[in-house]
DNA sequence: TGTACGCCCTGTACTAACTACAGGTTCAAG
DNA sequence: CTTGAACCTGTAGTTAGTACAGGGCGTACA
């Protein structure tokens, strides 16, 4: 299989599987003669686990660390758990920041009487500084 | 007022305070005969209502917007509100994802017993691509 | 008056995680 | 044999800054 046919089947974008290959998460495939690349099933199935956790957004270090314990069989369910806890709690830290702004956001945009007029409570809010 | 102490007064990096004006969104502020930036009361007002929509989770482009409409004073009240709305839209959708993500993560997590052992679900679930 | 130290100046390189493009080669179908 | 798609490489651009190198100023103190 190759670059094309890997970045279809797997949803990815062709220069992306490169990117992966240059920063050393995917391995460097086979070539055929002529230089192009060759890809296995185990390629395929690197690149399905690193998409999952990316959708899971965990950055690439982190998918990093954890195909470095999975390639090296180096690794406790303990370990694997506390890492995904960890992430977990950074990603709740993201939803209550973004709440707190969606208040924020609320609360102005409620002041407003969405007039014709230039006096506008949400430009004044952020001017004098006073939200 | 010079580059450092607006800084501490506004609380932004004064690295920051530069790259604002490189692209435009703080004027060019006078100079001493030695070419140290002097900041106006006015240029300090300026860099609070960044620093302020920038904590709102605008964009730069949108402060962009913001400004120009506030410069020329070319918008009405309605205007700044379809943006506020537009904006609080976008961070909506972002806390509905990331709660989705926080889902997977809490039911991942779940599955795990924790164990000295390298027999991980969350690994399995990840590499199979069955989660 | 000298000097030491802190602040300021500039341009450039770096971050994350890709994406896009230019310029060239190879493959496969007609 | 030709043509167009797909591949190759290296490099630049994206967002919103941050960091650093190498130099110039400004002032407090001996």
């Amino acid at each position: 299989m190759k670059r094309g046919e890997l970045a279809k089947l797997s949803g990815c974008n062709i220069e992306t599987i490169r990117y992966y290959e240059n920063i050393g998460i995917l391995h460097a495939p086979d070539r055929t003669p002529a230089g192009h690349r060759v890809y296995s099933k185990d390629d395929q199935s690197r690149l399905r686990f690193i998409l999952r956790t990316r959708e899971l957004g965990f950055s690439i270090e982190e998918i990093r660390n954890l195909l470095s314990m999975v390639d090296t069989n180096d690794y406790t369910c303990g370990d694997i758990h506390a890492l995904t806890i960890n992430h977990l709690k950074s990603i709740s830290q993201k939803i209550s920041d973004l709440k707190l702004l969606e208040d924020s956001l609320l609360a102005i945009s409620n002041e407003c009487e969405k007039g014709d007029a230039p006096e506008c409570p949400i430009i004044e809010a952020l001017v004098s500084n006073k939200l």
